[in-house]
RNA sequence: GGGCGCUUAGCUCAGUUGGUUCAGAGCAUCUGCCUUACAAGCAGAGGGUCGGAGGUUCGACUCCUUCAGCGCCCA
């Protein structure tokens, strides 16, 4: 760094005209960059990788401000810290981007055909993919770039092909007919989740059916009318009495024409609707197992766009869905069959990726068999191998792989890892291989895609790529994911982990907050409602945005966000800056002296130290529990409330003094608890803490605050008397504040003051002095209360301010008054405790001397505030 | 229907194993201050019978039961 005139240095913290500038420099030196080293221990984070397609959002933001908080903390206690960065492809959703891209010029998917299509989905991952990267970096966040991977890379993208065929060749993945989860958008099978369950306002139709033989009808009642147009067959329960005559009978299907079956099965409930219900075994999973227990015909009347195809009546070809619907229903009308409709709420489920309901659609799909595979995973957490912060998503966890079914894997798709399966075209025979076989003319390929969570379940090692290093850096240390994907992502990982490398990918797991808006609604691009984080950031800076996130975040709770909100992160800033800033404008006057560093100690250096060291051992408690959060707070107090509202202030009375040794001891004390508590900052707020450990001491190139040594915790230094004796002169000086408060003194008139006590020291007085805005004080055990002053009462200790002709002795009265209320309230509880046998015998043996003692003052201070009162003139 | 979580100051939330002034913090409010690091600041103050009821205990914000309200996940 350049030498700068310190005056220079602005007062209030400009964070834009930092921040990138360190970026650029960590870059540039490549900090963050580390390689497999057998002499340190490795601390490893994956990143869970964004998807291409997205940009930063709040969550993102909280996410990957916690992977760093923890990432630099232990890269600055010594670890060979790694933190692997990466993208996602994302199958679903970038094909639909490039999709509906190519669709706006013109080009329809299907014309150009696979090959020419993934090219576009290249060029466009080229040119967009990035940002998400590039939006992360303005964030300060020490990932090693020189790592980033994407799940299509071709080595990763072999990865994923190697461990389908070896689960194939185990028996694990399976092909088969299947009723899957349609998506009629991406005209693609999804997972069960993928598909999110809405209940919308819907209707119930209620249909005749015509009874063959008779005049009668079956009534039955639906939400899906169009799908009568493949019934094949109509349920009732055994025990309904109202149809056990019709069991046996048929059906003839208005519009289709069809005779089908009247049959009884258990499954049927009842109470609901007509207690009759259409079965549709092709488009329903329920019908669907009916239809397999009772042997019905599967037709399928839709097209892969949920149209109606070809095993629909002529005119009712071709329709969407919807439109098919309108058509049943008009029919139905017209013939006089429709009995009814009601208003009925159901749960319909959307394709979480395309937006629309799913259809339940018989397809050949590609599966994977997850009984086997969940039963290791299952265990490593139930045994808390691996730990999940807060402890309670276990539960989920554990409910979710205790039912969990068979994953289906494929996706009609072409962005993504292509099945390595192939078929014999006149054999039929198929050949599951990395490689595709050596006469490949006489084979084709499977045209699907794996489902991207396929991919990306390998992630936690297939991102190192040699042996060495998957060995060095695996298991990873610590996965930091939102809950939203503890089943998508984090079961699956742990499942791979465990199969593949037979040992859990991660040994703990942080669940992060869900960032709601100030309604408590979540955040949503449709809402409107979540703020730009580049925005923010470029209001209120980085280190605003990360520690305000992480400050308003406890563990499993949601975060209420709003912009404005970053005021406390900003402000935190500000005050450190102004905190580095008068130490480095006294730094221009008084020489730094490290020999000096530990001469002239008083009680305040024994205390601020003490307080150093409670908050470093009580913030490695806290980081080791994963309270981050709490971290955040015990920060910000030290810094805050200690540091700066008390030492600093105390520190002024020597550093304005005539001792020139002195004034360098304190200087450079002040200085070294400084850079200390920069450093238990810099993991949260990387910028500030940067440029201020720049300006505090000229450093040499390529040295950073980011890779120097975390402090060591020394308990030695952990002094309770010194603490005593410090918090004894906080109260006098807040009492003194308190009753200048009361008395509207301004702070520019200085008072005297009286203190009535043996336990003021000669060396404190200058502090209470200087900090309670007194001219004259004067200590003595045995000072009389001179007349018309204010009094406060402490403990050992009485305080006057005689204020001739500024006292109103009705305020002093009132005062007096509260005071003496509030300690008599105190007294009757803790007299009634005392004199409670059961109390004094069965409570612990300190506590009630506490007590006694506690009474013993309290009762002394109430008598010598009575007095007062009683005296007051 | 099953599971999980939440309810503490006007707002957002801490409160670790039941026991020290343990009823707290930040914001907001009120009062006084441009005190030579910081008005993005300093000093002081007011404000809550800890969702309701019951129980265990010498003692409950904390443990148990139950009720109410809110939120999330799964079926």
């Amino acid at each position: 760094m350049t030498e700068k005139n310190i005056s220079e240095i602005p007062k209030a913290y400009n964070p834009s005209s930092v921040e990138d500038k360190w970026y650029k420099y960590w870059l540039e030196k490549n900090l963050f960059h580390s390689e497999v080293d057998k002499n340190k221990k490795s601390y490893t984070i994956v990143i869970p990788p964004p998807n291409i397609t997205g940009i930063l959002t709040m969550g993102h933001v909280l996410n990957n401000t916690i992977q760093d908080i923890f990432i630099r903390t232990k890269r600055m206690q010594g670890y060979n810290a790694c933190w692997v960065p990466g993208t996602d492809h994302a199958s679903i959703a970038t094909e639909t981007k490039v999709t509906n891209f190519l669709k706006e010029k013109g080009i329809e998917k299907y014309e150009i055909g696979r090959e020419e299509f993934l090219k576009y989905c290249w060029e466009w991952k080229d040119k967009y993919g990035g940002i998400i990267i590039q939006q992360l970096k303005k964030l300060g966040v020490s990932c090693d770039w020189e790592r980033e991977r994407f799940t299509m890379d071709e080595d990763y993208y072999k990865k994923v092909l190697e461990a389908f065929v070896k689960l194939y060749k185990e028996g694990k993945i399976y092909r088969g007919y299947r009723m899957v989860n349609w998506c009629p958008a991406s005209k693609s099978a999804i997972s069960d989740e993928e598909v999110i369950y809405r209940t919308i306002n819907g209707k119930l139709w209620y249909l005749k059916y015509p009874v063959m033989g008779t005049d009668k009808f079956v009534l039955v009642a639906t939400t899906r009318p169009e799908t009568m147009l493949g019934d094949t067959g109509v349920a009732v329960n055994p025990k309904d009495e109202r149809y056990k005559n019709f069991i046996g009978k048929k059906i003839l299907l208005p519009i289709a024409q069809r005779e089908i079956p009247i049959f009884a099965d258990e499954y049927v409930d009842m109470e609901f609707g007509t207690g009759a219900v259409k079965v549709t075994p092709a488009h329903d999973v329920n019908d669907y197992e009916m239809g397999k227990r009772h042997k019905l015909e599967f037709i399928n009347i839709f097209n892969d766009d949920a149209s109606t195809n070809h095993n629909v009546p002529e005119e009712f070809r071709r329709l969407d869905r919807y439109a098919a619907r309108k058509k049943v229903i008009e029919r139905f009308e017209e013939l006089g069959l429709l009995e009814k409709v009601e208003d009925y709420q159901n749960k319909v489920g959307y394709s979480e990726r395309g937006g629309v309901p799913i259809e339940p659609y018989l397809s050949e799909q590609w599966f994977m068999n997850m009984e086997e595979l969940v039963k290791p995973a299952l265990e490593v957490v139930r045994e808390r191998k691996i730990k999940f912060y807060p402890d309670h998503w276990i539960k989920t966890y554990d409910h979710w792989m205790s039912n969990i079914k068979d994953w289906c894997i494929s996706r009609q798709l072409w962005w993504g890892h292509r099945i390595p399966v192939w078929y014999h075209k006149s054999t039929k025979e198929m050949h599951c291989e990395i490689n595709p076989p050596k006469d490949i003319e006489n084979w084709h390929q499977d045209e699907d895609v794996l489902d991207t969570w396929a991919s990306s379940w390998l992630w936690a090692y297939d991102v190192f790529k040699t042996e060495e290093e998957q060995k060095y850096y695996y298991p990873t240390d610590a996965l930091v994911t939102a809950p939203d994907i503890i089943f998508f992502w984090v079961a699956r990982m742990i499942i791979a982990g465990l199969h593949f490398k037979k040992d859990i990918p991660f040994r703990h797991v942080y669940f992060t907050s869900v960032i709601r808006d100030l309604q408590g609604r979540k955040m949503s691009k449709s809402l409107g409602n979540s703020p730009d984080p580049l925005d923010v950031i470029s209001e209120y800076g980085s280190d605003a945005l990360r520690f305000t996130v992480i400050y308003l975040a406890p563990l499993g709770q949601d975060v209420l966000f709003s912009a404005d909100k970053c005021e406390i992160g900003r402000n935190f800033a500000n005050k450190i800056w102004n905190a580095g800033r008068f130490l480095l404008m006294n730094a221009e006057n008084i020489p730094v002296s490290q020999e000096l560093k530990d001469s002239y100690l008083d009680f305040s250096d024994k205390w601020i130290n003490s307080r150093f060291h409670q908050t470093l051992s009580d913030l490695n408690n806290a980081m080791e529990k994963f309270e981050v959060n709490n971290s955040s707070k015990i920060i910000y107090s030290f810094v805050w409330n200690d540091f700066c509202d008390w030492y600093i202030e105390l520190a002024k009375n020597r550093l304005y003094s005539d001792n020139e040794e002195v004034k360098s001891a304190v200087l450079t004390r002040a200085l070294g608890i400084f850079e200390n508590l920069l450093k238990l900052v810099h993991p949260f707020m990387p910028f500030i803490t940067e440029e201020l450990w720049q300006l505090i001491e000229k450093r040499n190139n390529g040295e950073s605050i980011s890779i120097s040594n975390y402090p060591q915790l020394d308990k030695s230094l952990i002094n309770s008397e010194a603490e005593h004796e410090m918090n004894f002169i906080q109260e006098i000086i807040t009492a003194i504040r308190n009753i200048r408060g009361e008395m509207n003194i301004p702070p520019s008139k200085f008072v005297t003051a009286f203190i009535k006590s043996s336990k003021v020291n000669d060396y404190q007085i200058d502090y209470i002095k200087k900090l309670a805005k007194v001219e004259e004080l004067k200590v003595d055990e045995h000072i009389e209360k001179p007349k018309a002053s204010a009094s406060a009462v402490l403990k050992n200790c009485e305080i006057y301010i005689p204020l001739k002709g500024l006292i109103d002795l009705d305020v002093e009265r009132n005062r007096l008054q509260k005071e003496i209320v509030r300690l008599e309230g105190a007294l009757i509880g803790i007299q009634k405790k005392l004199s409670n046998e059961k109390f004094v015998n069965n409570a612990a043996k300190d506590v009630v001397e506490k007590e006694i003692i506690k009474e013993k003052d309290w009762m002394n201070n109430l008598s010598k505030l009575k007095e007062i009162l009683s005296n007051l003139e």
